[in-house]
DNA sequence: GATTGTTTCAAACGCTTGTTTGAATCATAC
DNA sequence: GTATGATTCAAACAAGCGTTTGAAACAATC
C-alpha cells in the first residue's frame, strides 16, 4: 500500500508540474517536494526521471486510446457498413479527450494539457513512444473520415487532423494563452461550452471547402518508383 | 561592427536553440558555441538570459504586428468603412505570419515556430510584454471580424481566433508532430500549399455554423454585481 | 522474536547551470 | 605611439541538477 501510495503520489505530482513547468524544466525535488515524498524515491521507483516521463504518459494514454477505439467500434457497428457523420466521428476522438480534460480533479485536465504541448514537440526518448501509441488510433480515424467525406483526399484529412489538433491543444492549454487574446473577456471553465465551440469550429474546418493548389492540381504528389 | 555582429550572431543562434529544445532547456554555452563567441557575451551585451529572450521575441514581434497594423489599415482604407472580406482579414493576419515564416533563410520560420509554443506558455517574464505587444493588434482584428460577420458575436470571434492559432501554431511546429499523425505522408516543405490548406481550414472554421450552448441561450454570461 | 526483503531517508556524489571577474585584446583619438 | 574606452577571453563562482549510497525503518515469514 504505502509503495502504491507513493508510486501513484509521485505519477500525479509530476503530472501536475509537468504541464506547469515543462517536461525538463521540472526538477524532482520540485516532485517529490510536492508528493511529500523522499527525493531518492523517483530512482527508487521508476529508475530515472525519464522512464517517470514515460511513465507519466503510457497512464493515461493507455486508457485514452482504448477508449477511442471501443467508442469507434460501436459506432461502426452500429453504422453496419454505411459511413459515419463527420460530426460523430469527431465526437468520439475528440470528445474522450475534451471528457477526460473535463475530469479537473482526477488530474485528466492537467494531462490533456500536457499532452497537447508535449506532442506538439515531444523529446526524442518520448517521441518513438507516442508514434507507437498513436498510429493504429489515426489509421482507423484517418479511414472512418475518408468513408464519411468522399469528397476530400486521405491527404488533406490528415492535415484538417493535424490542425484540429492544434486548435484542441490550444483549447485546453489553460489561461495564459487566452489572456493574451482576451484580457479577461474569456471564461474558459465551462467544460461543456468550450466542447461545444471547439466542435463546431473543427466541424466547419474540416468540411471547409477544399484549397486549391498551385502545384499538381488534382493527383497526388507520388514519389518515383524506386529504382 | 564587431558589436553588432557579435549581438546578432548571438540572437540568431539563440533564436534557432530556443526553436529546437524550447526556453529554459537551452543552455548559454550551447548558444554561445553554435555563435562562435565567448560565453560571457551574452551577459556583457544583454545583461542576463531572462533578457536575451525578451529580446530575441522583440526583434521579429514588433516587425510582425506593424505589419499586420499597416496591411489592415490599408484594406480597410480601400474598403471605405464598408466590411472587409473575412478572408481578407485573415490572409493579413495570417498571412503576415506565414510569409515570415516561409523566410527561412532569415530565420523567420524558426522563431514563428517559436512564437507558436511560448504563446501557447509563456514563461512567466514574457507573458506581460507579449500581452502588451498583442492586444492592440488583437483588438484591431477582432472589430473588423465583427464587422465583417455580423451573425457571429464578439465572444465567439474571439474563441476562433484562439482556435486559430492554434492550428497555425502545430502548422508550423515543424515535422515531429507531423510525423506522429502520418509518419511520412505528409510533406510540409512546400509553404505555398500549406498556407492553402490552413487557410481553407480556418475560413471553414471561422464561418461554422454558431455552437448551441445550454445556458444562457443568447445573452453572454456576466458575473455578479460586485457587492 | 529473529530474519529476510522492501521501502524510506539524509547526505553526498559528480556535473552543469547562469553569472562574475580581471586581465588581455581591440579600436579610436590625440 | 600612447592613452582611453569598448569588447573579448579563460577561469572561476555559487547554486542547482539527476543520481547514488548506505544506513535506518518497516513489513512479512517462519
Amino acid at each position: 500500500m504505502a509503495d502504491l501510495d507513493t508510486r501513484a503520489r509521485i505519477l500525479d505530482a509530476a503530472e501536475s508540474l509537468f504541464t506547469e513547468h515543462g517536461l525538463e524544466a521540472t526538477t524532482l525535488r520540485q516532485i517529490t517536494g510536492a508528493a511529500a515524498v523522499n527525493l531518492a524515491a523517483v530512482n527508487y521507483h521508476f529508475g530515472s526521471k525519464e522512464e517517470l516521463i514515460r511513465e507519466v504518459f503510457r497512464r493515461r494514454l493507455t486508457w485514452l486510446n482504448q477508449r477511442r477505439l471501443l467508442e469507434l467500434d460501436s459506432l461502426e457497428k452500429a453504422a453496419g457498413g454505411k459511413p459515419i457523420k463527420p460530426s460523430q466521428i469527431l465526437e468520439v476522438f475528440f470528445g474522450v479527450a475534451l471528457k477526460l480534460a473535463a475530469d479537473s480533479k482526477g488530474g485528466g485536465r492537467s494531462f490533456m494539457r500536457l499532452l497537447g504541448q508535449t506532442y506538439r514537440k515531444p523529446p526524442e526518448f518520448v517521441r518513438g513512444f507516442l508514434a507507437e501509441e498513436y498510429t493504429a488510433v489515426l489509421g482507423r480515424f484517418k479511414a472512418a473520415l475518408v468513408k464519411a467525406l468522399p469528397g476530400v483526399p486521405g491527404e488533406e484529412i490528415l492535415w484538417r487532423f493535424h490542425f484540429m489538433m492544434g486548435a484542441m491543444s490550444y483549447a485546453l492549454s489553460g489561461t495564459d494563452a487566452l489572456h493574451i487574446v482576451a484580457e479577461d473577456a474569456l471564461d474558459d471553465s465551462d467544460a461543456e461550452a468550450l466542447y461545444a465551440r471547439l466542435m463546431s469550429f473543427m466541424l466547419g474546418g474540416l468540411r471547409a471547402p477544399l484549397p486549391t493548389l498551385r502545384g499538381a492540381p488534382a493527383k497526388r504528389p507520388r514519389s518515383k518508383v524506386a529504382a
